[in-house]
DNA sequence: GGCCAAGTCGAGGGCACCCTCGACTTATGC
DNA sequence: GCATAAGTCGAGGGTGCCCTCGACTTGGCC
């Protein structure tokens, strides 16, 4: 539901376009914090361009990730087909952390809790629900420590943005022993 | 071993202890980043004062850290006379943690591998040579996983400084579920 | 082909931090 | 007391980022 605006004038739709594939690529090599100027540059493009096309940071960012996030929804749903509950919640956390580890940006995004655009909330809550759901199937399996809650997840997802940021290669150790924390055990 | 140079003048040494208080107080109130500009104000000395001191923020950190650390000893003897190894290692990270929690400053000297001052830098070999006794130990009583290793310890304590820093509270939660999953399973 | 709204440009002002340096002040030894 | 080395001060220059705005350019329509 985009608002019906006049659209662009041809020049201006191609400056867009160069700048959202800068903003982009920057957010993905470098995360979110990548200075304005720095994507004006690599769309070729004037900072005052720039500021004209997306006033704000977040503009770029709401234009960006709401699509990126879909992938969440595709991780979510395989995981919730997947009938056995544990396999289904560590898929699941290994799915996650490895877009993350893919995109700079991406773990930005999922670490902190910007004031975000509608979209990219709604996107994450989605996400949320996902864990919820696998969470709650993998307790009532008595694969999951009971006492797991959605908020330990989101620590465990700043905890791994930082892991995967200081060490893109070993960030499966980290989760694996994570995950082995997390079986319920049996007494 | 200091070096021998003419005594300070009475005050220059009080602006020294001045500013040297004000950055142990911001350091651990705020990290190694605060502005140094913020210590001058708080030390009631001027910025020009502060760098005839302390040209450098290094100077600071080397200044302050070597007694901080000492508390690494501390908990490492402690350690190391425990008779559990598995006690002996699981206690060490609990105590560990606790002082990264009480100082922001210490909590990201350890999180970043600066290029610190040689006393800082041996203060920290010191930390990890404990470590690697309580873990080998561990590892040989049967009660940690055979192939955790030092360096898994450096991805924790960074990522343990991150958890510390956004959930002040709920660490000791995260770290008891990861502590669990360094078990050695008994198959 | 010419008009003009739409778009582009980049200099420049603001801010927060860094650090330096020359003019001023003062503790201290005589 | 006084000379002077030692210390203090803070304005100001540098950097990197933010964002604005008025002068210029251009696409698209008649």
């Amino acid at each position: 539901m985009v608002t019906a605006s006049r659209p662009l004038r041809a020049d201006a739709a191609r400056n867009r376009e160069k700048l959202l594939a800068a903003a982009a690529e920057l957010f993905a090599e470098r995360g979110l914090d990548v200075p304005l100027e720095h994507i004006a540059r690599r769309a070729e493009v004037s900072i005052g361009t720039l500021y004209k096309h997306f006033p704000t940071r977040e503009d770029f960012t709401t234009a960006i990730f709401p699509e990126r996030l879909a992938a969440l929804d595709v991780i979510g749903a395989k995981a919730l087909a997947d009938s056995d509950p544990w396999h289904a919640f560590a898929g699941y956390l290994e799915d996650l952390y490895t877009l993350q580890a893919e995109d700079r940006g991406l773990n930005d995004v999922l670490a902190r809790d910007l004031p975000n655009a509608p979209e990219v909330v709604s996107a994450c809550h989605r996400g949320t629900s996902h864990v919820g759901t696998l969470i709650t199937r993998a307790i009532e399996a008595g694969t999951l420590r009971a006492d797991y809650t959605i908020a330990d997840m989101a620590t465990l997802t700043r905890a791994m943005a930082q892991v995967i940021r200081d060490s893109p290669s070993e960030w499966r150790r980290f989760l694996s022993i994570y995950v082995e924390g997390l079986r319920a055990r049996t007494p």
